[in-house]
DNA sequence: AATGAATGAGGTTTCATTCAT
DNA sequence: TATGAATGAAACCTCATTCAT
């Protein structure tokens, strides 16, 4: 809709703080009282604007969980889709991380993102460990969320901060890390070798 | 001195956007107008109070570079020196990342902090890896900042956003996940080429 | 418009510098916010409100510039007019004067008001020169000035300051000052060789 | 004294109204409080460098009041010692009309001066009407307030404002305008001629 | 639904003045 | 007398929100 386009303008643009009702009718070409028709208030219609972004992520971390194949290849298929809907969305990524601070709903929904994406972190492990991939010593519950905050933070850095980062290098390092920190050795490996020093 | 702790208390209590200039007279049981004969505004006291932490951080990240020793054990008492730092400040520091998104000084000290973290970790894995401790194709340029993301924003969502874990073990799977990213393997144990936990 | 009006008002009762924008909206039973969608500062509504007055003054220093008829009785025409013009808005004249030392626009538009009377009280004593009514050696870029300072400042003692004075008698011995300094003859003075007091 | 010394210099450099208890202690080097000791407000310390300033005016107006010698050429010195005066004090008087205006001791200082100054005129006019320099149908009451606002108006305009004359002839132009007002005769010439148009 | 003028709470900031030392 | 920190009244201005049209 007209008016939430501009407010997803406008907020990229200004941020959330700065960011005025006013602004936002303006760049819709909206009158001021027209916003109160379909948003309650400013936060209301930066909820719905994070959702679409928030959503994105989620299925970014979500999806591909076949059980089957190459365990390295589909973990950094998935790292690279990340990395991808990261990038896409960095300005209002970096502003649901603004936002997650003062607004409880926001906060909420960010903190369910990471809940979902250690989730599947943590079913990943347990899947690698039932199939000998992992050893059971890694303590899933504790490993799972210092992936996700090296992941998502790093991104944070690179994409909404001004680190920059060569794109094939630093994703296979990335992967390359999960790989270390879980000692997680591809099938064939596994076929092939004992087991499970990091290389 | 009086007001700068109110402000402190005041900025942990409500946050920085909720805070007035007239909720920190208030809690220092000052007048309106002393604010102004000791801060220009609320940027700038936050600024204040914000460096403080800063100094703190930067203290427990950079001290302590004793070139001897058991690798893992210092390491340890390194992350374990940032948890208590962090755990310490963790309202303010909240509070940083929250004002580094729309103040760009705090925003700077924000990087500088981060900049001097992965410095910091950049050098140790250089040491490490001339002295045989860690092998030469660890990409430090991009394994640092990960590692420094990992630490920072788990302690972040433990020590400021809500989730709990239980401490002894959060610090040693910490460190645990160094040594595996690493591959850090301690003196003693390139010695006797053994592998073994980290303690 | 209303706070335009209320704004007159209240400059009048109470001067520049004592009024608030508080008084303004009080007087107009109007909300604080509501004379900021009109202007910007009390500075813009005084200006605002003074523009009127000096485009009334204006309106009676330049117009009536027929060039025939007897030039005392028109000189005395204009004389009366800005005596009226003065009088009618003698307090917003005043304040005029007080906020002219202090903002720069205002005193453009002051200086403004004075170049043209001047401009214009050069151009009538040309034309008189021009028709034998007044000397050659008169210096009009001098006499000019003198005459409009003459002028002006008298009214401002009289009606903005608390001088008295009988408005036949002062609109009278005004013009008659004036034909003596210029040495202004009447046309048929100047035909019938004929000294006169001005009616 | 230090503080009045100051204060002048604030008051010429930074206007009345732009000039705070903080500038003048500052440019006194003495402590915000010190004032208080010597003056009661910023009104009151402006009242005493006013009236320094209002009295050297009041000399140049009063004095030389010699009845005897040529009355042309004592009017112009007069005259002279009056734009000299005006001169040597542009800043401070035009920040007298300035604070006049809401001051009413200022103000009434202002008239006072105003005042003494047509009192003097009048008095000359009505010396040269008894010795037949002047008509006695000049309205004395009216032709000096007229010819006191025509001089210092206009330098006002010279000294305070920003309109450039040539000095001498601007000096002979006001001599002259006064003596063309007034119908002034010297001496010499009411012996040797009947009577007085301006020449 | 759309409009946009009006609202007024809420914050910011200044500065003349006081007062304990 | 000198100091300068502390005071607090009084002004300023913004902006989310309402409401009559």
């Amino acid at each position: 809709m007209k008016l939430l386009k501009a407010a997803r303008t406008v907020f990229e643009r200004d941020g959330y703080f700065n960011a005025s009702v006013d602004d936002i009718v303006k760049e819709a070409g909206a009158a001021r009282g027209s916003f109160y028709g379909y948003f309650e208030d400013k936060r209301h219609v930066f909820r719905i604007v994070a959702s679409e972004v928030t959503e994105a992520v989620r299925q970014a971390v979500i999806s591909g969980s076949a059980t089957t194949g190459d365990a390295v290849a589909r973990l950094h298929a998935t790292n690279l889709r990340y990395l991808e809907v990261y990038r896409a969305n960095a300005a209002m990524f970096g502003l649901v991380e603004q936002v997650a601070t003062i607004d409880p709903v926001v906060s909420a929904d960010r903190m369910e993102i990471r809940r979902q994406h250690i989730s599947r972190v943590s079913d990943s492990i347990a899947r690698w460990q039932e199939r000998g991939l992992v050893k059971k010593d890694i303590d899933a519950d504790l490993v799972a969320p210092l992936l996700v905050s090296m992941t998502s933070n790093f991104c944070y850095w690179w994409f909404v901060g001004s680190e920059t980062y060569e794109w094939d290098r630093a994703a296979e390092t990335i992967t390359d890390t999960w790989v270390r920190v879980l000692g997680l050795a591809s099938p064939e490996r596994v076929r092939r070798k004992r087991g499970g020093s990091p290389d």
